[in-house]
RNA sequence: GCCGAAGUGGCGGAACUGGCAGACGCGCCGGACUCAAAAUCCGGUGGCCUUCGGGCCGUGUGGGUUCGAUUCCCACCUUCGGCACCA
């Protein structure tokens, strides 16, 4: 027999798989159908053991899904544009676009070495102008129904390099990552799409997708759903109404202040007839500069009074105004009652200031309770609220909006913590957005017979106070489509989210050149069936998806609500410190281990380490026991295709063993995604057969390992399912288990005195409960614990075991 | 603070619906083969005790339900993760 030779192997099926265009699938609409979908990977320079993973948990779905009947799409293609590639080109010279293409050639190599069974015809760049073309066009359809609107807000600025800075581009401390210059807020008219109108939508369909709960979870989190009131305080000065939003409007009789946030609308117009108008700007100065987080993590509370009142609308008091920057601007109205007996945050303030606690919640039954008091619950009772007294904290914060309502000064309301979806980056390396700007017209869209808008190559990809995208002068300046006169393009970029948010409705149409896709086609692919990435990808992009898929529904263009039915999200891979120290410098990916053992190995060893959906470490150590398991499958296998007879009835202990592996395998792949387990099933079983390779049964204990180790060793077990005599493993149907074979003539009673086991019999499977009885207390062993005690109960669990509960003063 | 996940041998993990805890593998120990080593093959491997038959203990901690709990319930501890001045 020849020695195993993974390269020579894997390169051997890799051509003929190949030449047979055996993982491309057509667009013809028969059913069953599975779209079986990995997160796009980014082009950076080579591929990690977190890409092993997905792409090789998607794998495996797709040849179990394949071989079982159903035509799988499974593609693969490039989330190539984004700040990597920008910033490698700024530093080591170059294109974006080479340094791009560079990497996404070396990915694809090492790729296609592993071998996954994806549909290549079928491959995309974001990068690509067929690509983006469709972007912008799609872009155009939101832009012209007010989906995707301007507005200013503020962004993180480096005043030193003149530059928009990313989120990660600013360190922990605050500063430019660059030249470590303190970093500033700035407010810049940016491109947003309406993303809060679906909030609730957004919200409820989550009920709708077979997804981990972790994620549904993080979602709900992030749309933050809040159900309150809206309350309208009224300064009667300058008679203007104010509103707020609270989640407490049981609380009411107990605001003793009020405050706007420095960005409200409403402070500029208090300044102006305050007399302390010039200090409240510079308060408000002072607060733009700060960072979010900064406002957070101060020690005090911070603010201003602007001699003005409000007049709190349930109880005519009057309330001073004040402007403080522990209030947000884009969360609620942006102007908030305080209570500070019942709030945290109003109460370190109002300690700060000396101003008024007045507690108008109780606990029912205790009394010395701290300020401030947060709870509302049903426990609660309402105190120094007038007519509402005595009543529980909920029904009294009801009746209090009721009684509001009819007044016309207030109503139930729902708040949302999910902002608009701010896309546009002064950068680069993205995609152009198709408007431009004229003096006459405003903002005008290109016309769609002008797409796509290429994106120009200029020579600096810096950013100096302007987008690079402005240095490309001759692209900038055009004509506006409307009135003919002098106009300039958009010199932002798309962020990459947008790329992302609907690539997987091009994979199903992707060389569609009249409209991004068919959407016969598209309906026919899609829910993707199964979605399969990571953690980190489950607010920002999935959420984006989801929104996509729900506007483009709403405009008629395909015919579903959500594009991901199941999700799966792979754990994270770390490696050891000590390998990682071993090998410093050059990151080990799977690149080094397919190599050195070749990609069926590696392959495997992901997905043994442990539950696939769990973070695992990868190391040298199991990847060479993995190693060790397929040199040990081949030399058996190898030995039963010369020794083992052909033809013979297989119905022997060892091929119960492999039917039995079969039921294993398939539900462990097919229904609970337990990859690990179904790897140990197969070696369970190769065990068993190496203890006899010329039987029988060997021969179809060995056909059934082969099969089912074939979607994680594709190559491997293609190799030695022709040493067993046949041909094209990929195609052939999913073995299914006997049922009859699954039935076992004895089974092992265990019997248990007082819930220990004492003793275990061998026992026909068709003995009846005075059977299994009889066996049991006519043990030997059995009779010794016994020892004449009295068995008050006897518990008997069919084809399980038999337990006997004997008294306690027994003399067991 | 709110939300989510997880605690099982030396290690990764298994036990799916309440019924034999530790499958499978790593590591380690012993043996075979070898001049030797590697590779390979065979056997052993939770802890304590043992008269070698076996016995007792054991799934983060403390309770509970049950004939029976890694699994269900209550309380707690620890670790990891998400969100967070969101009114």
């Amino acid at each position: 027999m020849d020695r195993y030779d993974p390269h020579a192997i894997e390169a051997k099926w890799q051509q003929i798989w190949e030449a047979e265009h055996a993982f491309e699938v057509s667009n013809e609409r028969v059913q069953p159908k599975s779209y079986v979908l990995e997160q796009l990977p980014y082009p950076s320079g080579s591929l990690h053991m977190g890409h092993m993973l997905v792409y090789t948990i998607g794998d495996i779905v797709t040849h179990f899904r394949r071989r079982n009947g159903a035509r799988v799409l499974h593609p693969m293609g490039f989330d190539s544009f984004g700040l990597p590639a920008e910033n490698a080109a700024i530093r080591e010279g170059g294109h974006p676009r080479e340094i791009t293409e560079r990497n996404i050639a070396n990915i694809k190599r090492s790729m296609k070495r592993i071998g996954w069974a994806i549909d290549w015809s079928r491959e995309l760049s974001t990068h690509d102008p067929s690509y983006y073309r469709w972007q912008q066009w799609l872009f155009l359809r939101f832009f012209e129904r007010g989906l995707a609107y301007r507005k200013a807000a503020p962004v993180k600025w480096c005043p030193f390099d003149q530059t928009v800075l990313a989120n990660e581009q600013v360190t922990a401390e605050g500063r430019c990552e660059r030249c470590g210059t303190l970093v500033e807020s700035r407010l810049m008219e940016q491109w947003f799409f309406r993303i809060t109108d679906y909030a609730q939508a957004l919200l409820d369909d989550l009920d709708t997708v077979d997804w981990p709960e972790s994620i549904k979870a993080r979602q709900r989190n992030w749309i933050g759903r809040s159900d309150g009131a809206e309350v309208i305080f009224r300064i009667e000065e300058l008679a203007v109404d104010v509103p707020v939003f609270t989640t407490r409007p049981d609380t009411l009789f107990g605001a003793t202040f009020f405050v706007l946030a420095p960005e409200h609308e409403l402070v500029e117009r208090l300044a102006e007839t305050a007399e302390n108008g010039e200090e409240i700007r510079e308060y408000v100065r002072r607060a733009a500069v700060k960072k979010t987080e900064e406002r957070a993590a101060a020690e005090e509370k911070t603010g201003v009074f602007t001699g003005f009142h409000v007049v709190n609308p349930v109880n005519d008091e009057r309330l001073p105004v004040y402007v403080a920057d522990y209030v947000l601007t884009d969360y609620g109205t942006g102007a908030i009652m305080a209570v500070p007996a019942h709030d945290e945050r109003d109460f370190a303030f109002a300690q700060t200031f000396g101003l008024d606690v007045r507690v108008v919640i109780r606990p029912r039954d205790g009394e010395a309770e701290d300020v401030p008091y947060v709870s509302g619950s049903d426990d609660d009772v309402l105190v120094n609220s007038g007519e509402f007294d005595g009543l529980p904290a909920p029904e009294g914060g009801r009746r209090i909006v009721d009684r509001l309502a009819a007044e016309g000064r207030g109503r139930f309301a729902v708040n949302y913590r999910l902002r608009d979806w701010g896309w546009s980056r002064q950068r680069y390396w993205g995609a152009p957005i198709p408007v431009v700007y004229c003096e006459a017209d405003g903002i005008v869209a290109v016309p769609d017979s002008e797409l796509p808008v290429v994106l120009p190559d200029v020579e600096d990809f810096k950013p100096q106070g302007k987008p690079p995208l402005a240095q490309a002068e001759d692209w900038v300046n055009v004509t506006c489509p409307k009135c003919g006169g002098p106009a300039k393009r958009e010199t932002e970029t798309m962020d990459t989210f947008v790329d992302s948010a609907w690539y997987f409705l091009r994979y199903c149409d992707p060389h569609n050149e009249q409209a991004p896709w068919g959407r016969e086609i598209v309906d026919y692919w899609n829910p993707v069936d199964l979605y399969i990435g990571g953690v980190d990808h489950a607010t920002m992009h999935m959420i984006y998806a989801r929104y996509f898929v729900k506007v483009l529904n709403d405009l008629g263009m395909l015919g579903f609500r959500e594009p991901f039915a199941a999700f799966y999200s792979n754990g994270w891979v770390t490696f050891g410190k000590t390998k990682m120290s071993k090998r410093a410098g050059n990151v080990v990916g799977p690149d080094d281990f397919v190599a050195e053992y070749g990609a069926d190995p590696v392959r495997l060893n992901i997905l043994f380490i442990g539950p696939a959906d769990q973070d695992m470490e990868w190391t040298e150590e199991g990847v060479e026991g993995m190693a060790r398991f397929v040199r040990r499958l081949w030399r058996i296998v190898n030995e039963v295709a010369s020794e083992a007879p052909r033809g013979e009835e297989a119905d022997g202990p060892l091929a119960r063993k492999a039917h039995a592996t079969i039921a294993k395998v398939t539900d462990d792949i097919g229904r609970r995604f337990a990859f690990n387990t179904a790897i140990s099933a197969v070696m369970e079983l190769t065990n068993e057969l190496s203890r006899d390779t010329r039987g029988a049964d060997s021969r179809f204990a060995a056909e059934t390992a082969v099969s089912l180790i074939q979607p994680y060793a594709p190559h491997l077990a293609e190799e030695l399912w022709q040493r067993l005599g046949h041909e094209r493993l990929w195609g052939q149907p999913w073995p299914v288990a006997d049922e009859a074979m699954l039935e076992r003539e004895t089974f092992e009673l265990v019997i248990q005195i007082n819930g220990k086991v004492r003793d275990r019999l061998q026992v026909s499977a068709d003995a009846s409960e005075e059977d299994l009885i009889a066996a049991a207390t006519s043990s030997e062993r059995v009779r010794s614990f016994l020892d004449g005690a009295e068995v008050r109960q006897t518990i008997v669990v069919p084809r399980k075991l038999v337990n006997l509960v004997v008294g306690a003063n027994g003399t067991n």
